[in-house]
DNA sequence: AATGAATGAGGGTTCATTCAT
DNA sequence: TATGAATGAACCCTCATTCAT
């Protein structure tokens, strides 16, 4: 599976269809850059002026507002990242005899989740602080993941429980704890680098495993 | 960005003048509440003034900067948070038969440190957004983290591995394990209250027992 | 009839109602003059602020915007400029024979309306450039002409047609020459000064007395 | 605030190019009507050129600033609106009997005038504004004024002045109050275009008739 | 101690103007 | 010739902070 990095994706994306230029390409990566490492408000367009080297009056000449330079640059992230590595598969399968076992199935979607929030890190930082300063937007996020995950993995999680691979517990307990996982995996590594990513994915794994059975 | 040393910060000045005025009071309750609501950022020292009821020079008699207000509302909620309730017990423990079994013990930390970040979400909140934004802030909270909870926990982790209560997993682990799930308990709860948060904790602890056996 | 220079009466005014402090009076002269000579636009508030001789932060303490100091300067003069001499002794008068003969009303309504433009000529320019620019302001100002104005002259016009003293024009042709002819008075002692303010009046009565009997 | 003589950088302009192409008469055309209806200074370069459907580039081929793009569009009706319609008979007349009677005069001149105004309102209010806003703009006016005006119809009131048909008021006072006669036309039906145009010309033309006799 | 007027640096944004394509 | 991306100075306004009262 080739991980996406968002940023090079959003290059490709905005190549073709919105046309922006590359002066206006280094505009959205110095903002996002400058985001996720001093936040938003302590950036001033001044500094991703320069940081982009470009003049100020260019920052604004695609991006409207300093904020759609914030969601602009969120937003393909954010289009991914409650976009499970499930939906993949689970689009490809025509019978249910085709589904993976459990522990594939976790393999797949913690593996590819915790890399694709490892690649995307500035931007998913920088739209965490937006949930926790902006209550509209806070509540979109609640929704995008409500319907983007739980409708997704909830057949997902049936068919699994049927073949008698996961307990009774609820799909909502579920997904917390997979979520809880992947991000759990994900800031521990911030925190200790010591221990491999991958290391730290197949212990999730375990993890997750025996609290599913 | 200061630079200051929070955490050394907190401690003087909570040693200094525990004592507040009640104006000073209001006005720390004030901005905290504000912080929270729309950020630090986007609160001004004149919203807080008029929120706690006094003039903007009062709010500067006692806090000298705006920054030692959001310092000072932190403290006491971080010198908490990251104190588990184990201390508690473990502290009056005499000899090893003392302590409580797995179930308890789960049972009673991620009840309480639960509870507690319910009771403290505007803090804390305020403080995850710091983490986030201020490098020296979020590697000051890493070693808080470490110091705090590893070396306070890892003693009960291995007199509970040697009673054969859990199983071999690293405590770096098992630690993730927990606070995820405490985590994944309060907001999970956040976005579906329909769940109590009573119910939501025993369902936690079951997922966190079955995965450490 | 003492003549009302308007700066001075808004000065009185707002000493007692709306506690305009000593500079923040500087900065509404500074501003009304400044927008006089050089155009609302043209005139920028760090003008505005060098001129008052205060900080730009200062302009705002009072003025929550740079139009709020065009509307607040302009509106005590716009609130006279439609209210005629003529109000002031109609409301004195209790029977008709004590209105005074045409001549004699015209000399104190154009003389009267003459000087007072004249002594508020800042103000005015920028009212009237207001009037030209802004659809929303001119309406203002013609409602404000026709309650102000039309309404208050007629029932005057009215008696001294009874009386024979003016010919059978309309109130509003009447209105019409008697202001036109205040502003060319006006306008032509800007344009030509050799002429004497008062000689100019009396030329202008004496051709609108001609026209209106 | 520029400090160039306005009325003969127009002369300059209109000699040199006379043909606009069309895509700059769209320009100049676009801007004189945005100038009028939100202010020269409210118009955006931006405004225009989208106005006009050209590249903002466009406007700056011909035009090299904004500046001129006022200047030029008002020139040529300001280059008419003092010539006033006796120019054209007076440059006829052969001998002094020719000369109408007082009467079809005024007819003449003030039907023509408020027709010629009317007609050209938005360049006159752009005008007028400038006027007001631009202290060597208007002393350049007040010139055109004399020279075109003044010189021009003197003569004329000579001649009627000898035949006995207008009393023996100063010239400047006469000018006055034609000049007044036809701006009052002009504004009053702006306020009040109950009455037709032409009622409001015979009736105006009535007033001025008696205060010159 | 408490007030709030005053400060002035800095922020986001606009816009006339230029120039490579 | 026509375009529109790019510029950067200037604008209005906010805000943390100070200090005379």
């Amino acid at each position: 599976m080739t991980e996406t990095n968002l940023i090079a994706l959003f290059k490709q994306l905005s190549a073709k269809d919105d046309a922006l230029s590359s002066k206006q390409q280094a505009v959205l990566n110095a903002s996002l850059l400058l985001f996720s490492e001093k936040g938003f408000e302590q950036t001033s367009t001044k500094d991703i002026a320069s940081a982009a080297g470009v003049s100020e009056g260019t920052v604004y000449k695609h991006f409207k507002t300093k904020n759609q330079l914030l969601v602009k640059g969120i937003a393909p992230v954010l289009d991914n990242v409650f976009q499970s590595a499930v939906h993949e598969f689970l689009s490809q399968i025509t019978s249910r005899d085709k589904i993976p076992k459990l522990h594939d199935v976790l393999m797949l979607v913690i593996s590819n989740r915790v890399h694709f929030i490892q690649n995307n890190l500035p931007a998913i930082k920088v739209a965490l602080v937006q949930v926790l300063v902006d209550k509209t937007f806070a509540e979109q996020m609640v929704q995008h993941f409500r319907t983007a995950i739980v409708e997704e993995v909830k057949p997902l999680l049936s068919i699994l429980r049927e073949r008698g691979e996961i307990c009774n517990i609820s799909d909502f307990q579920a997904i917390k704890l997979i979520s809880s996982t992947i991000i759990s995996i994900v800031v521990g590594y911030q925190i200790n680098s010591h221990v491999s990513l991958e290391d730290a994915i197949a212990e999730g794994i375990v993890v997750v495993e025996k609290a599913l059975k």
